[in-house]
DNA sequence: CACTTTAGTGACGATCATGTGACCAGGGGA
DNA sequence: TCCCCTGGTCACATGATCGTCACTAAAGTG
C-alpha cells in the first residue's frame, strides 16, 4: 500500500501539480481546496501525511491544523503547510500549533517532495508491531487495538478475543465447542448457540458498509475466517 | 534535565548568536565551528538536536550529515540544517541525505527555535532520554516536574509515578494488577479498584479544558496510554 | 414441494466494569 | 498542636456487555 497524502490547496492549479508531482513519486493523492471538507477527508481517510495551505477559504490552515491536533486520531499526522513568502509570524505560529514543516511559496516540487519524504520516514517506523494482520484486519495483542483498513474498531472484550483466536487460526474451521473452550475457558457451561450471538455481534463489529465478511459460516460444522 | 543542542557553525558570531537564544529557551547548548569535532562531540554528547551549517571548515556539512545518518545511535538525532539562500539543490540533497529540516540563511532566530522545538516534540518519545515526552505531554523525573503544552501541572506523588509508569510503556495496556505492582510495589496489598480511583485523579490533573485525555480504557483489561 | 435442521436476528433483563463524589485517616509542616 | 494535603476505600450512578430466548430466514433432504 502506498502511503497517501491529502493536499489541502484552493488554488487549483497548484493543486493539480502538486497532485501530479506527488502521484507521480507513487503516494496516493487526494485533494480538496476546502477546509471543512479537509477536516471530514481526513477523518475518512487517515491519510499518512497533509500538505496544507495556510490560506483557503471558510477555515483558516491554522484553524485546521489546530482540529487536528485536537484529536486524538488525527493529532499524530505530518502536516507540511504552504505559506506565502515573509509571513514569518504565520510559519511560527504554524509551527507551534504543531504543524510539522512548512515551504514558502513560490517553492520547487521537487523540495516538496523530499520534505514529504523526509517526515514520512520519520513518522512511519511507529506503525510497525507485533500485531495480528489478516488481510485489512489487523490486531495487535499489546495494545488491544482493532483496525480495518487503518480505521479504528470499536470490539467488547468477548469480541475481541474472539476476533483473536481467529486470527491466530487462520482458514480452519472451529467448532462452537472450541470457540467456547479457546474465548470463554475449558470450563464454561454456555450454551453453544451463544456463540452464534457473538458471531454476529463479531461481524456486526468489523464490517463496515463496504467491506466483505471474512467470518465464513460452516454449516453443521462452526466457523472459519479465511484468506479469500 | 533540558534537551540539549549542538550547534556546529563556523560564523563565530552567528554560533554565539544561536547558543545564546537556544541557552534563552532553556536548552543545553554546545558548539564547535568544525565538522570532524561536531562528529567527536555528538558521539560524546549525544544531544537531542544538532543544528549544522551546510558550508563549514575541513567536513561539508552534508558529509557529517551523512556519517551521523550511518551510525544506529547517532541516526535518530534531528538535523536542521543552516543554508545559503537559493541553494534548492543542496537542500534537497540535505533532506535526501536524512537532515530532518532546514533553514535559510538570513533567518529569524525565533524561526529557528519554533522548528527545533517542532523537532524534539517529534523525535523525542524514541529517545530514552531523561524527560519523557508524550504528545505535548513533558515529564522530567529527576526535577518531578509535569508540563503539558508547556504549562506546568500539578499531580501527587502517586499520581507522578503512575504518568511515568505509562510514559514508560505507550501504547501497552496495563493491567490494575501491574500498575499496583509498578507504582505501589509488589507486596502492597491494596485493592485494584483503588487504581481506578487514581486513574481519574491523574485525569483531571493532566486534562485541562481543551486537552484530549491520553489514557485510554480498556475494558475489562487495563488501561493504556497511546501514541497513535 | 413439504419437512427438518441449522443459523441469523432483535429484544430483554441481569450483571459487570468503570466513573465519580465523598469520607476518613495519617502525616508533615506551620 | 492544628491544619492541609494526600491516599485508600466505599457507595452509588451509569452505561456497556452478556447470556438467553423466541422468532425468522435459509439450507439441506427426500
Amino acid at each position: 500500500m502506498n502511503p497517501s497524502v491529502l493536499v489541502v490547496e484552493d488554488d487549483r492549479a497548484l493543486c493539480d501539480l502538486l497532485a501530479w508531482n506527488l502521484s507521480a513519486e507513487g503516494y496516493d493523492v487526494r485533494s480538496t481546496g476546502d477546509g471543512e471538507e479537509a477536516l471530514v477527508m481526513v477523518r475518512e481517510q487517515m491519510p499518512d501525511a497533509i500538505i496544507l495551505d495556510w490560506m483557503i477559504e471558510q477555515v483558516p490552515g491554522i484553524e485546521v491544523c489546530r482540529q487536528l491536533r485536537k484529536d486524538r486520531e488525527t493529532s499524530k499526522i505530518p502536516i507540511v503547510m504552504l505559506t506565502a513568502r515573509g509571513e514569518e509570524e504565520d510559519r511560527i505560529r504554524g509551527l507551534k500549533t504543531g504543524a510539522d514543516d512548512y515551504v514558502t511559496k513560490p517553492f520547487s516540487p521537487r523540495e516538496l517532495m523530499a520534505r514529504v519524504e523526509a517526515l514520512l520516514r520519520r513518522a512511519r517506523p511507529s506503525l510497525a508491531g507485533d500485531s495480528l494482520v489478516f488481510g485489512d484486519i489487523e490486531l495487535d495483542p499489546t495494545s488491544h487495538r482493532v483496525r480495518r483498513d487503518g480505521e479504528a474498531l470499536h470490539l467488547g472484550p468477548t469480541e475481541f478475543k474472539m476476533l483473536r483466536y481467529f486470527m491466530e487460526r487462520p482458514n480452519r474451521v472451529l467448532s462452537r465447542q472450541q470457540i467456547l473452550d479457546g474465548v470463554w475457558g475449558m470450563d464454561s457451561d454456555i450454551d453453544e448457540r451463544t456463540v452464534d450471538v457473538h458471531i454476529r455481534r463479531l461481524r456486526k463489529a468489523i464490517n463496515r458498509a463496504q467491506d466483505v465478511d471474512p467470518i465464513r459460516t460452516v454449516r453443521a460444522a462452526g466457523y472459519a475466517m479465511d484468506m479469500s
